[in-house]
DNA sequence: CTCATCACCCTTGTATACAAGGGAGAGGGA
DNA sequence: TCCCTCTCCCTTGTATACAAGGGTGATGAG
């Protein structure tokens, strides 16, 4: 959806940014070869790819794992992203009438994923809103930088369960659309600033991150069947 | 000097950064395995980390090349500098004294480089203030980002043979420091776009860019032994 | 003398074999 | 019953062997 599929990176990216892949998954590289018809080889260089792209780390001797972002690593990320999408709108003076159209019906594919709930198309883009106005203003190395960055901080907002207000953002992207469309980029700038903003306070950052977040979720209702006395109040006491 | 040279990727960035390694210089894997003591797995690595930031391309069956930035490549990667650094002046509050103390420090060892007049040193000098300016904001993620550009516009620069003046970007690396020192980190910005926007303007970019650059300056003498008649003017009728 | 053709060599591309190390689970002791 | 320890297995780390392809130089014809 987002980018090309093509490779083994891609794929990855892809499953990122689709929300299907979460932060701390393993992947084993004799799994993926075997999933792809490579060898090992293949899937090695693979990793190390995004090894430097900051997408997974690998652990010695247990093997890859989709990187899990440290509370400081996500202040980073998103500094990162305010700095440069900011600092694009910033330095640019138009954007051509028909990037423009293509942004709107964008942000209106938003409104209605928005509207229809499911969440991994949801998430999917509204970070694809920020990657193809990257886009739209014709840097590619620009726009390969925020992708890399778009798939940490959606990382980093798996990790730590934004509430996150899917409508609100859909409603940011519009409102930072119509000022660029109005040519008031600067404003678009410090709107976007506070888009990233925004979307940076939603997260519980306080919290530990957890790598078991996901299976937490499910797991919650379930009640140790330990030995011990019902008598002691149970885990809500 | 810049970055730890402790692996064969910082090795070759930092070589890059110091002007000894120039676009198209071709990186043997067996030459390098040979160099660093290890096996060509290592270097492969190496070499594929280094194509994902940029600074090293493969052309099948014949061997890595040092990039060879198009005229495209060398707008692209000063633009994005441009947005990136003065983003973060724009988007910053403060610098703390000593960090400004450090990089007055950095501007004062780049004066006396630029006057000694070893080339070398000097573009690395001129470079590093960029990558220390953007460590000072504390986020490594966009200092990471920008040292890789910088190798590129570094690349750019010997390829197209700027004349840009070393006495010129000192000043305005002095410039752009009173401006933050002063607390008008707006102006830094300005300033800084204005700085890059000048180094990227002393390029050459009108002429094609030449992998044998360097030897054109060293062979433009030699007219052709031809065995045309003498008679018919040479080469410059 | 010039040019086309061909073979060899040197390069990267890919897979595989083996080494090294961490983790889980079995087993035994307290 | 609990815990400690040890072993085996599964993982990645690294090197090497072989495959594939391009470039250069020799060689021969015109």
């Amino acid at each position: 959806m987002t980018l090309a599929s093509d490779s083994i990176d891609g794929a990855v990216i892809a499953a990122i940014l689709a929300g299907r892949l979460r932060p701390g998954t393993r992947l084993g590289e004799a799994a993926l070869a075997d999933l792809y018809g490579v060898s090992r080889t293949r899937v090695r260089e693979a990793m190390m790819r995004l090894e430097t792209r900051g997408i997974v780390q690998v652990s010695p001797r247990r093997g890859w794992f989709v990187v899990e972002p440290s509370a400081e690593d996500a202040r980073v990320a998103f500094e990162a992203r305010r700095v440069i999408e900011a600092g694009l709108l910033a330095s640019a003076r138009t954007l051509p009438p028909d990037a423009v159209a293509r942004l709107r019906h964008h942000v209106e594919e938003e409104r209605r994923a928005v509207l229809d709930g499911g969440v991994g198309p949801r998430t999917c883009l509204l970070g694809d809103f920020h990657i193809h106005l990257a886009a739209a203003f014709g840097n590619p190395l620009l726009t390969e930088i925020l992708r890399d960055l778009t798939a940490r901080t959606t990382l980093v907002s798996m990790l730590y369960q934004s509430d996150l207000h899917a409508a609100e953002s859909n409603a940011d992207h519009a409102r930072i659309l119509d000022l660029i469309e109005a040519g008031d980029l600067a404003a678009a700038a410090s709107e976007m600033t506070g888009h990233i903003h925004r979307v940076e306070q939603g997260l519980d950052l306080g919290t530990a991150p957890d790598p078991h977040a996901g299976l937490r979720g499910i797991l919650a209702p379930f009640t140790p069947l330990t030995n011990a006395p019902l008598t002691d109040g149970g885990p809500d006491a």
